[in-house]
Parts: C-alpha cells; sequence; structure tokens
DNA sequence: GCACCTAGGTTCGGTCACTGAACCAATCTC
DNA sequence: GAGATTGGTTCAGTGACCGAACCTAGGTGC
C-alpha cells in the first residue's frame, strides 16, 4: 500500500482567495496539464501516457492516481484476464479543454511559427477560434466534435507509436486503442 | 550579477511537439500564473507581488526575471531619486487573460461553492461569459474593459493591503498605485 | 549626522519534488 | 520454462523551492 500524503497537496497557495489559484493547486504541478491533454486525445493506458510524455514513471504514477482521486480521470476494468486498468478522462477533465486551448493558442501565436495541429469542427470543417467555439457555426463545439489534423509544423515520421497513432486525423476523447468490435473476425 | 542559467529552462518538456507543452514551459511553473494574474490585476511592484502572493523573495526575483526575458512583463523605471523600478504587463501578457479566466472557471465551478470575484463589460456590466466575452454585447471584451468586484466568497477584511486595494472595484490593468497626479494639490 | 525605514533584492542551509535506472509481479506467448 | 507485456514500486541523486537572515541605496526624523 501507498501512503495517499501525496495527494493532500504538498503544493497548496495557502494565502491566495482565488478560483485561478485553486485550480492550479489541483492541475499546476508539472506534467499534469500534459497528462490531461494526453487523456483529451484519446490515450488511456499507463504504457501510452508512459511513452507519449516521456515521463518518469514514479511521477505518471503519482499523476495518475490524483487526478483519478481529483475525479478528473477514472480508472475502469478493461479486460479481465490478465487484469488492466485504463485511465478515462471525466466530465471535470474534459472542462479543462477551453483552458488547454487558450493556452495553446497563446503558445503557438507567440513561440511556434509553424502550426502543430488543427482543430475542426467535425461536421463543417472550420478550424476552431481561441476559445474553442466555431466561428461559421457560432456555438461552442462539444470536444467530442472536434477533429484535430496534424499541421505542417509536426514531425511526419516521429519515433514512439502513441505519437504515430497520433497523426491520423481523428476525434477528441476517440480512445488510441479501440476496444475490439465483437462482430469483426 | 547572477548567472541566468535559471531562465535557460530547467523545466523543459523536451519530447514534446505541442503548444500547449511550449506554453507551460514558459509560465507551468509554481507561482508564475499567478505572477501573471497578479500583473493583470494591477500589481506592479516587487513588495506588492511579495506581500499578495507570500511567495519566498528569492523565487519571486527568479520569475520577475524570467518573464521580464520572456516579453511577458516589462521592468520600467518609475522613480528615479531612489530608482524604483516597476513590473507591468505587456501585449504578450495580457494575451494570457483568456486562459487564466478559463482556469478560473473552471475552479469555481468545481471547487467554489461561493463565488470569489464577479468579472464585467464595464460598458454593459453584464458578467463575462466562460472565455472573457460578452454575453450581451456578443463581443470579446478588451482586458482593460473588464470591472473586477469582489463577490460574497471573499474575505471582506484581508490582513495585506494589496488584498484590501483589490477589494474596489477596478478595472483589470488599472495600477495599484496610481501615479501621482501632476495637478493634485 | 545618526538611527531608522523602505524597496528591492541576494545568500544560505534545509527540505521536498522530480529524475532515471533498477527491480518486481502477474499474466500471456512461444 | 524463457521471454515479452503491462503496470507498477523502490531508491539514490539532483535541482527547485522554502524561510530566514543579510545587504544596499537612498530617504526621513530629529
Amino acid at each position: 500500500m501507498v501512503t495517499v500524503d501525496v495527494m493532500a497537496l504538498g503544493k497548496d497557495y495557502a494565502t491566495q482567495e482565488c478560483s485561478i489559484a485553486r485550480a492550479l493547486e489541483i492541475v499546476g504541478e508539472r506534467w499534469t496539464l500534459l497528462v490531461i491533454r494526453d487523456a483529451l486525445y484519446g490515450v488511456r493506458r499507463y504504457n501510452d501516457f508512459l511513452v507519449h510524455l516521456g515521463i518518469p514513471r514514479a511521477v505518471l504514477a503519482a499523476r495518475l492516481q490524483s487526478l483519478t482521486a481529483e475525479g478528473i480521470l477514472e480508472k475502469r476494468r478493461y479486460q479481465e484476464s490478465p487484469p488492466r486498468d485504463e485511465y478515462v478522462i471525466t466530465e471535470r477533465g474534459i472542462a479543462l479543454w477551453p483552458a488547454l486551448r487558450s493556452l495553446g493558442r497563446w503558445g503557438r501565436e507567440h513561440y511556434n511559427e509553424t502550426q502543430l495541429r488543427y482543430f475542426r469542427h467535425v461536421t463543417c470543417g472550420t478550424e476552431l477560434g481561441p476559445y474553442g467555439e466555431c466561428p461559421a457555426c457560432a456555438t461552442v463545439v462539444p470536444v467530442e466534435d472536434v477533429l484535430m489534423e496534424p499541421g505542417p509544423g509536426l514531425d511526419p515520421n516521429p519515433a514512439d507509436p502513441v505519437s504515430r497513432a497520433l497523426l491520423a486525423p481523428r476525434r477528441l476523447l476517440q480512445p488510441l486503442e479501440p476496444p475490439v468490435e465483437s462482430g469483426q473476425v
């Protein structure tokens, strides 16, 4: 058994009365927002997070545990033999998409010359605005209707299989390894 | 002289091709986003950041220096005798407002029962939507037209003078210590 | 002209989180 | 039975963060 002292906030912002500070106490540690980003991209398994992020194993285990405890990820058994669990993003985690989108926009506009990925409204193909809305449809696009496509700045031949799988156009939240279709031969 | 190794990214995310990761390399360290938040609130001076954040002095100095180097804050002399500098947020820093707003919304919706602050469109009084837009005017509100007001969840009698000054309704970016009016007696 | 205060730092020893590598365990495949 | 796969845990080393003390340069009071 592991003591759970870790998630009892070794890094709070005690004096702050502020929702931003509150949010950062939950998701402000190193790697945490990238884990959530990957979860939005459809990554669900320990090993996939590991190879895609290049994160130390112990840190990943700690993050998955605390995010699960916070209700941002949900640990779910996807096969019994051998027993295997996956970490699926919850509504609470999905609600972080606009913040991640804004951060990514800011990063690209101020530090990346070339576009790495496009995010489009799947029903009309329009690229999303700064906050994840569709300018053409004038609505906030539900995360599952966001289509992610590689841009010109993205390495077309990455080393790890997860990056490779993420090169294909795909919807957010779509699991990386699709469950085996029962009717399929 | 201080060696500037610190800001040469002791904490990058080397393997990541991602604008979010890029952004987090700049603003993802502990305290950094709260410094930027305070700068948006109008805090400009070393000492004001210090008492309002409760941040260790050395860390604050490091953050101010790296944020200045990144062009997010600008160090500016505001009096000559004795020589004093203030740190003013730049356009690049102001561009982080939507991301901070999203984070704050998420924090409040998922972890705060009562509202701590209201952010309103100053011209019409409508509370801002999730991304800093005005639902009534259907426009993105420029940061300088955002009015910040205390909500019911905020301690009405905080200890430090900066929190106290921030209790009054005020626009974002409005400096905490207004420069002395020349015509004033 | 000396003591004290303010603003804006730097220095330093201790602690805690992160890092990388090694190790472990259960199940499946050959 | 050997090796691979998945999902971890353990451990020693390092680096970031912490709080407290100290420093400096220019006011201010008397």
